[in-house]
RNA sequence: GGGCCUAUAGCUCAGUAGGUUAGAGCGCACCCCUGAUAAGGGUGAGGUCCCUGGUUCGACUCCAGGUAGGCCCA
């Protein structure tokens, strides 16, 4: 007969390919049939809640591996957080608004060779951002990321736009909104300001000229009583009517030269000779030298202009070209500009929206910048004052529509002041009530707050909500009148923003508002729309501050480490002025995407790894348990051999997982499972080894540490389960009679094991753990998904502390007979361990009995065929020490034949005639069995 | 150029408060098994703890300066 026939061998429809690209899609079609996410709020309904709040993503495009890593962290954080009994809702979010949406919409109304004005452009956006939102929504949720996707939060809402007027009108009420200048890039032929991605630098012919600026007050005699010049060089002269200060760098050496015709130049040291040869410098000699810091009470005087032109110093200052003395316009640089403020200068921008000169430039009034550059050059040389001009070809911003040079032009723009009101210190004492994961966070966001300048809220774009002032069109006056902003709340709640960039004044404004300033009634709009990251960053009054299931302040934001400049700033900046603490418990912090190289990854690189191709050929899970593998505090690595270890790992944890169910085909829990004192040793020492592991796991995910719950759980699945308990306990479920106590025990502790393991693994392998579920045997009360069971309690367990003891030291043992097993097996003496038996020899009387008294349970935990206790050393040597006592042991081919059952080799084997061969122990489980024995010899 | 961060075996990570020969898993090599089988088991080989200098009886660990990489700025 097929003794095989007769053993309980492991069954089980779980398989052990995974196929995930299949099965994923199948789990989340039964989630959302049972309505998983409402489940798990209302099972934990009334108890303590954890709010993650989503940081949205801009829905402009696929997601990418940044995505993924972003919105699976918080997923396992938030899973996590519900299984401990959380009322933990997620609600996601999209950042609607913005350039790169615009952007990409320009260009594609540009291909399609199109006109479209505002409102058609605006609405192309929104169409646009819509798809992407369901686009990505799709790809999030196949990422297993659980949440309200049927009601995710849209900046682009009415709702959503409303609140951000009030915000709005709350800091203007507050006092926060100013108008002030800035300098931006400005296309003087689409009369536009550009952003900075806008820009395309392209080669340009200009000017370049060398100007002496005469000194005017040396109060200290640098130029020894002597007339002397400053030197400078620009490449825009257009710019000099507009000059008001030349900036030296402080720790720079400066020289000054003698030229031939005993005039008096300053100019670094180190372009001394660069100057001299562009100019045609000869016989100079160098007959003074000062620091930068040095040359700071000197005063020139304009080139043409009757104003004084002061020495400043700026620490941008370079010597890689010019003369180390910079021509300063504060109206038309962005150092100029903060050099200006920072000393106090007129922010002089005598141009126009069309690059025209204003009544400020004097002569040059009314022409074009460009036109007016020999003009300039003209100015100064009439005044002895142009030491050289010529031409030179060098990189120069262009505006990427018209592909027209671009000037720098001041503008009027909307601020938020971060020092009224004591905001900037308020919100640095903030900051330390705030958690910071990593620690570093605090530091990083803390620099930033306090050196931050104020936040410029206008953008001079189309796609985003309308910065909702009105302008007296008597007086020019801005109304900062909260009932004007009031109106318009209530319009864009209505209708949306759209309806403020479409009304007029008069249909949004009552009939009777005036201008305070004058009593004007009539009106124009602001042009600007408001910087984006407004948007996102009124998103804790706009999300969690409306939804029911929400509370405010969040106990988590969790984004990249850029994002301390970005939504963790802008969010705590709205939140300290309009709520006055942060909008935050804790904010969680991760690094950035690279490969295995620790380079980022860009296309250029070729090391761009997809998501979508990810789950695709592999399944979320992987990529889920890639990211539970990742230290994120630093930067995270991918590549393929990153995911083909990580498959590994999975495919480990599936196959533990499988040999698990597979052995409790037979097992209902409500029937057969033992209670822990019945439990066979061995089993309570498993049950010892997963409280430790539920411990450290829960541990793990206590302190968002996942890569250490990765590495727990899969050395728990490939050394304490494979490699021995699995390994050692075979023998008990395969051969023993099913419903033997020794098999119950087993069961029992691997019923336990599978439990806690799923849901352990839960917020990470989603899937695979539902699956794994699926397949468990039922019992009283099991729930409908592992994502609705309670976390494991490790002190269901009862500690034993001794049997861990004692089967450490069984296991170091252990760790013995198998090297001295590998010696036999290189001799080709046995092959498997069962081939062998054992010899253990002490002159320990404790021991001796001991081992004695052991010996069945070492034959199952060695995994050999037989063991034979000696009370004698009989001159061995004792190599392994016990606590105990210290023993001897031998391996070596065991007695007897091989059982055709069990087949331990044994002497019992052929001593029956009917079943000749197979050992007695095995005789008696047939038996049992009710297989015909007949008469014993 | 500035701020913050990272660097331990081929890979992913541990490394307690400075203290023997720096650990684990995976991978790899070789072997065994064929009753977890596109599985399972065993044994073993892998390290300039990024570099240089300093503090100390002693440094992977503390300090300083570099190098490489990342994020954010300029």
């Amino acid at each position: 007969m097929e003794y095989k026939d007769t053993l309980n061998l492991p069954q089980t429809s779980f398989s052990m390919r995974a196929n995930l690209a299949t099965k994923e899609p199948e789990i989340l079609d039964f989630w959302d049939e049972i309505g998983l996410y409402q489940k798990t709020l209302a099972r934990n309904k009334g108890r303590k809640s954890f709010i993650l709040h989503d940081g949205p993503p801009y829905s402009n495009g696929d997601i990418h591996m940044g995505h993924a890593l972003n919105k699976v962290l918080k997923d396992m954080i938030v899973k996590y957080k519900s299984l401990r009994g959380y009322y933990a809702p997620y609600v996601p979010g999209w950042d609607n608004h913005g350039l790169p949406i615009e952007n990409k919409v320009v260009e594609m109304v540009k291909e399609e060779n199109l006109e479209l004005d505002r409102m058609e452009l605006r609405r192309r956006c929104r169409d646009y951002a819509f798809h992407f939102v369901d686009v990505q929504r799709q790809q999030f949720k196949r990422l297993g990321v659980r949440g309200d996707w049927e009601n995710p939060y849209l900046t682009l809402n009415n709702d959503y736009e409303a609140i951000i007027v009030k915000v709005f009108s709350e800091l203007v009420a507050g006092g926060y909104v100013y108008r002030g200048l800035r300098p931006i890039h400005w296309c003087t032929s689409c009369q536009t300001a550009l952003a900075e991605a806008e820009i395309e630098y392209e080669m340009k012919v200009s000017p370049s000229i060398y100007v002496k600026f005469p000194v005017k007050e040396d109060p200290q005699g640098i130029f020894g009583g002597k007339k002397g010049f400053i030197l400078i060089w620009t490449t825009t002269p257009w710019t000099i009517p507009a000059n008001l200060a030349i900036v030296v760098h402080p720790e720079y050496d400066y020289v000054i030269l003698k030229t031939r015709e005993e005039e008096l130049y300053l100019v670094a040291q180190e372009l001394v000779e660069l100057v001299a040869a562009e100019t045609h410098l000869e016989d100079y000699q160098i007959v003074a030298r000062y620091k930068g810091g040095d040359l700071k009470d000197l005063i020139c005087t304009h080139p043409f202009l009757a104003r004084p032109s002061p020495v400043l110093l700026g620490d941008y200052v370079t010597l890689d070209q010019g003369t180390g003395c910079v021509h300063t316009a504060p109206g038309h640089g962005r150092e100029d500009f903060l050099t200006g403020q920072q000393y106090g200068l007129e922010i002089l921008c005598p141009v126009d929206e069309r690059g025209i000169f204003d009544d400020r430039a004097g002569q040059f009034r009314g022409m074009y910048v460009e036109d007016a550059n020999p003009l300039v050059v003209e100015a100064i040389a009439q005044n002895g004052l142009l030491l050289k001009v010529g031409q030179v070809e060098h990189q120069y911003p262009h505006c990427w529509r018209c592909h027209n040079p671009v000037i720098f032009r001041t503008t009027v723009q909307w601020f938020m002041s971060v020092d009224h009101q004591g905001l900037r210190q308020k919100a640095l004492k903030e900051i330390d009530q705030v958690e910071w994961i990593p620690r570093w966070g605090r530091n990083r966001i803390y620099a930033m707050v306090a050196e931050r300048p104020d936040w410029c809220l206008s953008r001079q774009r189309f796609w985003g909500v309308g910065i909702p002032i009105f302008y007296c069109q008597k007086c020019g006056e801005p109304i900062l009148d909260k009932r004007a902003i009031e109106c318009v709340y209530e319009l864009v709640r209505k209708e949306g923003s759209d309806a403020w960039f479409t009304k007029n004044p008069e249909e949004i404004l009552p009939s009777d508002f005036n201008c305070s300033s004058c009593g004007g009634n009539s009106f124009r709009k602001e042009n600007d729309i408001l910087d984006v990251w407004f948007d996102s960053g009124s998103s804790h009054r706009a999300v969690l501050e409306t939804r029911p299931e929400l509370s405010w302040p969040a106990d988590m934001y969790l984004e990249g480490s850029d994002q301390h400049r970005g939504w963790f700033n802008s969010s705590l900046m709205v939140s300290m002025a309009t709520r006055d603490r942060a909008p935050y418990r804790s904010v969680l912090t991760h690094g950035f995407m690279v490969d295995d190289k620790g380079r980022k990854m860009a296309k250029s690189l070729g090391n761009v790894i997809s998501p979508l191709d990810v789950m695709r050929d592999s399944g979320a899970d992987i990529l889920r348990l890639w990211v539970s593998s990742t230290d994120y505090r630093g930067d995270v690595g991918i590549s393929p051999s990153i995911l083909k270890q990580v498959t590994d790992t999975y495919r480990r944890i599936r196959n533990t997982a499988r040999f698990l169910l597979g052995n409790l085909y037979d097992f209902d829990p409500d029937v057969h499972a033992l209670p822990y004192q019945d439990l066979w040793e061995v089993d309570r020492w498993a049950l010892q080894r997963l409280r430790r592991l539920t411990e450290q796991v829960t541990r793990a995910y206590q302190e968002y540490q996942f890569h250490l719950v990765y590495h727990y759980i899969s050395n728990f699945c490939a050394v304490e389960m494979s490699a021995r308990y699995l390994d050692i306990l075979k023998d008990r479920l395969y051969t023993s009679a099913p419903d033997a106590p020794g098999r119950r025990s087993a069961q029992t502790v691997l019923f336990k094991i599978l439990t806690y393991l799923t849901s352990l693994l839960c917020p990470v392998l989603s899937f695979t753990c539902e699956e794994i579920w699926q397949s468990t045997p039922d019992f009283q009360g099991k729930e409908e998904s592992i994502h609705l069971r309670p976390w494991p309690d490790p002190s269901e367990i009862p500690v034993e502390e001794e049997v861990e003891r004692k089967f450490d030291e069984i296991m170091t043992a252990r760790d013995e007979v198998f090297k001295r097993l590998e010696v036999l097996r290189g001799q080709k003496t046995i092959g498997d361990s069962l081939r062998a038996r054992v010899r253990l020899f002490t002159d320990d009387e404790n021991l001796y009995s001991h081992l004695m008294e052991n010996r069945k349970s070492l034959e199952e935990l060695y995994m050999v065929s037989e063991i034979e206790v000696e009370r004698e050393l009989s001159g061995r040597e004792p190599t392994i020490s016990l606590r105990m006592g210290r023993m001897a042991l031998e391996v070596e081919p065991a007695a007897g034949k091989k059982c055709e059952r069990c087949w331990k080799y044994l002497p019992s084997v052929g001593s029956n005639i009917k079943h000749p061969q197979v050992c007695a122990g095995c005789l008696e489980i047939l038996e049992l069995l009710g297989i015909e024995v007949l008469t014993k010899l």
